[in-house]
DNA sequence: TAATCTTTGTGATTTAGTTCACAGACTTTG
DNA sequence: CAAAGTCTGTGAACTAAATCACAAAGATTA
């Protein structure tokens, strides 16, 4: 890491890289350019290269990178190199739709538990998980070492929930409510505004 | 319009501008002026002048904008002077969110067909909506006036599905599914990742 | 080993978007 | 109605990110 403020846009892109090379390196082929990797992901060399360059240098000069020492460096960099314990609050249909999605392993995601405020939905099962009720949270955030929350409650009680996460010692929080949270500056928040998405379907269907 | 290329953040902003003088306008508060619009939207004031800019002039000088004519014109702009009939494709987990989710309307979005591929879901009733045989898809989509195609379906069927809604005439494809859609230029696809959301998550922890 | 080729890493440039700042339009006050 | 006050619309300045472009490092060839 050289100091610099890394664009966002760098990390997801990070990912991206990832990918490929892990791609590469099972297939047994040894190095890459910055040229062919941006070939395969759709991206300049120019920005590989940046993109990179935020972490160190990762590159051999006439020959390009190593795919299976560039993956390494990645796993580390992005944290992959380890599990990262989730709960989810609010199992409605989006949150139901999460604890589905067979993905989240590979992400080195797991959710471990899954919370409700409706009586009816408790004790529900979701997959593996077991729903529970949001006064268990605390808890069971700290017994099951939960460092995520996902927010899946409507916007009316998210805030009340994001409070309760932060209580609970949650240091991440990926917020589908359509509202601003309100936490600590210790606590970095994620909002996914699905509804923003859908409101500006609109403007392009009308402007062409 | 001034004929400028509009930032693709304008266009959110738009929406959020919208709702603020809708809800001044039914309060019976006839004018606002940027500063104000601003505060509450947690924007600056030179934000919302340029950001209207873009569309023409709304303002008056010395007083601000008449909040009942600004939500007309943002109507006008936005398409939110008429309804947009979608089809969800795909009719799991995701699918089924986004069919309970009671916000749609208000956006001007109206969903009339949902699809799958499962025969185990079709005949379902999500919500007010039966569940269809994906082979539907092109003459319900004429009969229905459908505009816009939301694909809620695996990753593995997205392209097979986004080349059948450009076949059944679609304008605009929301895509869930986290691959990249090859379809005329003529269609608009505006791509959702949660994976990437999701997998973004990590390396903020490790890094900090 | 020298000449040539490939490819990185990174400053310099360009592009896109936001913020600043102010002239000029309109409103209010006395 | 003149002076003071308010507020818009928009170029100019600034900031962030992407792209360019090239010196220097290492690989390849003869």
């Amino acid at each position: 890491m050289n100091g610099k403020k890394v664009p966002e846009g760098t990390i997801s892109r990070l990912f991206i890289y990832y990918r490929e090379v892990s791609e590469l390196s099972s297939l047994k082929i040894k190095t890459i350019s910055s040229a062919e990797l941006g070939e395969r992901t759709n991206l300049s060399d120019a920005q590989v290269r940046k993109d990179l360059g935020y972490f160190g240098q990762f590159g051999v000069s006439g020959s390009g990178y190593d795919t299976s020492e560039l993956k390494k460096a990645l796993e580390k960099i992005l944290g992959k190199d380890r599990t990262w314990n989730v709960a989810v609050i609010g199992a409605g249909h989006l949150g139901a739709a999460l604890l589905s999605y067979p993905g989240f392993k590979n992400y080195g995601l797991e959710i471990v538990a899954a919370f409700d405020s409706d009586s009816k939905r408790i004790g529900k099962k979701l997959g593996e998980i077991e729903v529970q009720l949001i006064s268990d949270l605390s808890k069971t955030a700290k017994d099951k070492k939960i460092h995520i929350g996902i927010i899946t409650v409507p916007a009316a009680s998210a805030q009340e929930v994001a409070e309760k996460l932060v209580e609970a010692g949650i240091e991440y929080i990926l917020n589908f409510a359509p509202v601003s949270l309100d936490v600590p500056d210790s606590i970095k928040v994620k909002d996914v505004d699905l509804s923003r998405e859908l409101e500006t379907l609109t403007y392009f269907l009308v402007n062409k």
